[in-house]
Order: structure tokens, then sequence, then C-alpha cells
DNA sequence: AACCTCTCCAACCGCTCCGGG
DNA sequence: GCCCGGAGCGGTTGGAGAGGT
């Protein structure tokens, strides 16, 4: 027999969400925290069902959420943890604050394994796609470990163009199965050997990632010693100022928000106006 | 301008995991 | 240990917009 539906059929909207919809969600989520969300629908008086609230609100509507494509150090970041914890995107998300799996996971799909493909790298193996490449291919492959001189024993761990190539055989920690392959108790170890990275990672100031996250103008990502990346305060995320604008009385700081500013997120905002 | 194709990403579906009884 | 229900995860899809002809 079929599952249970994972809420009642009848009368559940689906598709995309409104700026009302959206506003409703918020505002419960904010007064009434996270809880239950096979809930929230009624209380909140939303014709959705629970999973779909959950994910509009973990997806698009947290506050703490970075909007925007990836940076080129998340974007190594990724190709690195990607090699070593396989698809599992939720724990990839975890190490970058501010990104969702959904986000990190079609960012892989459209954009990082096209990349790793045109690279000659399996984006599944993280192994050269064809071991016996060109001469021209590895010459330029070796070029580009001669560019990033930096990274020594860091970028065993953070350089997608190499680091991932050599990253199995030099972490001591992973097994040689495939990255998926990993067994729990091997990613606990794993995880411990994760953050000792990241804090490596943050003590060296000369590698790449960490300039290029330090000196990341277009975020506020900064560095914390836990070894995950610190989101930005949300005035700098502008995450509802589509919001604002879409219905000034809606009033955002009944929300308890007071950190909005007017800037508007054009990405947001057409999409309100669109739905109006 | 109109049509077609491609790309991207928000959202859905169905499965697994996990905790409580 | 088993069952059940809820939450979470990862794969997939469909629609909107961009780009090309």
């Amino acid at each position: 027999m079929g599952r249970q539906p994972c809420c009642d059929k009848l009368g559940v909207k689906k598709g995309p969400w409104t700026a009302e919809e959206d506003k409703k969600l918020i505002n419960f989520i904010l007064t009434n925290g996270q809880c239950c969300w096979r809930a929230v629908p009624k209380l909140a008086g939303l014709r959705r069902c629970g999973k779909s609230c959950r994910l509009r609100w973990t997806n698009y509507l947290r506050p703490d959420l970075k909007r925007g494509l990836l940076t080129q150090a998340e974007e190594q970041l990724v190709i690195d943890l990607h090699a070593r914890l396989g698809n599992r995107w939720s724990k990839i998300a975890a190490r970058l604050p501010g990104r969702t799996d959904n986000e990190i996971k079609n960012h892989w799909n459209t954009h990082i394994k096209k990349k790793l493909i045109k690279m000659g790298i399996d984006p599944v193996t993280h192994e050269p796609l064809n071991k016996k490449e060109s001469p021209e291919d590895q010459k330029n492959l070796q070029q580009q470990q001669e560019e990033e001189p930096n990274n020594k024993e860091a970028n065993n761990n953070n350089n997608d163009n190499n680091g991932d190539l050599n990253s199995e055989e030099n972490n001591s920690n992973s097994s040689s199965s495939s990255p998926t392959e990993n067994s729990s108790s091997g990613e606990e170890s794993l995880l411990l050997d994760d953050s000792l990275m990241m804090n490596d990672l943050w003590m060296d100031h000369e590698n790449p990632l960490v300039d290029a996250l330090l000196w990341d103008t277009t975020t506020t990502t900064t560095p914390n010693v836990e070894g995950t990346l610190t989101v930005p305060c949300w005035e700098d995320n502008n995450n509802y100022g589509w919001l604002l604008d879409f219905d000034e009385d809606i009033g955002v700081q009944d929300f308890g928000f007071n950190c909005f500013n007017n800037e508007i997120d054009h990405h947001h905002h057409s999409n309100a106006m669109q739905k109006l």
C-alpha cells in the first residue's frame, strides 16, 4: 500500500508561494518559533502542508540566509566538502552558514558539476575523468597547482582543482572508498577532523580561501573559532526589504525586527511585485 | 517581434532517520 | 524490539526568464 500522505491533500495549496503566504509564515515563526511543522499551516492560517512550510522557511525565508551566488571561496569549500562527504548536502550546508542544502545542491548541479567536468574531474569521485590525460591537461593542472603555493597542508582539503584529487590519500581519516560510502563512525572522525581543518584555515591567513572569505566585500562573512563562517548581521542581507516594500502596513517591526533598511533585494522585490 | 531552446532554481515527492510510546 | 508519526534529506521536476535565431 502507498504511504500516508504527509498531509491532507484536500485543500492543500501547492506551487509558488505568494508574498501574503510568506508574510503569514514569517509572522507565525517569529511569534511562535519553529515547532511541529505539521501544525504550522493550521496555526498560521496557511493552506499548505507542513513540509512545504518548513521548506519555504529553511530555504527562503530564514533571516540568516545569504542570497546570491556562492562566492568562489564558498564554492571551493563546497567542492572540498563534497569530495569528503558526497551528496550529503545538508552536512555540506551546515558548514556554510547562510546557505541551504537546496541552494548548494542546485549550485552544484548547475555550476560546479559542469566546471569540474570541464576541468576533466569526475564530479562524483573527484578523480580525473580520464586517468590518461593529455599532456596539455596535465600541464594545465600542474600550472594550477603552482599558482596556489600557499595552500600546502590546508590545500589538501580546500583546493578544488587538485586538492580534491589528493585529499583522499592525504587525509589519513578518509576512507579509501567513495565519499558517499563513509560509515557513520567514520563520519564522526571526519567531522572532527573537519573542524580542525577549518581552524587551520582560519589560522592560516595566507591561505587564499581564508583571504577570499575575509576580504570578500560582497558578503560580510567573518570567521569564528568554531570553524564555521559567521553569518553577517541581518541588516546586511536585506532579506525582508522586498516585504517591506511589498506591503508597508505589514509592519515588519511587528515581527520584532528593527534592523531592516530600505535597500531592496531586487530578486525578491520583482517576485513580490509579480505576485501582486 | 515571435518563436525556440537552454538554464536555473524554487518547490515537490518519496524515502530514511529518529524519537517516543 | 517493534510500531508509528514527524522531521529531515536528497533526487527530481516544472515553470520562469534569458539568450539565440
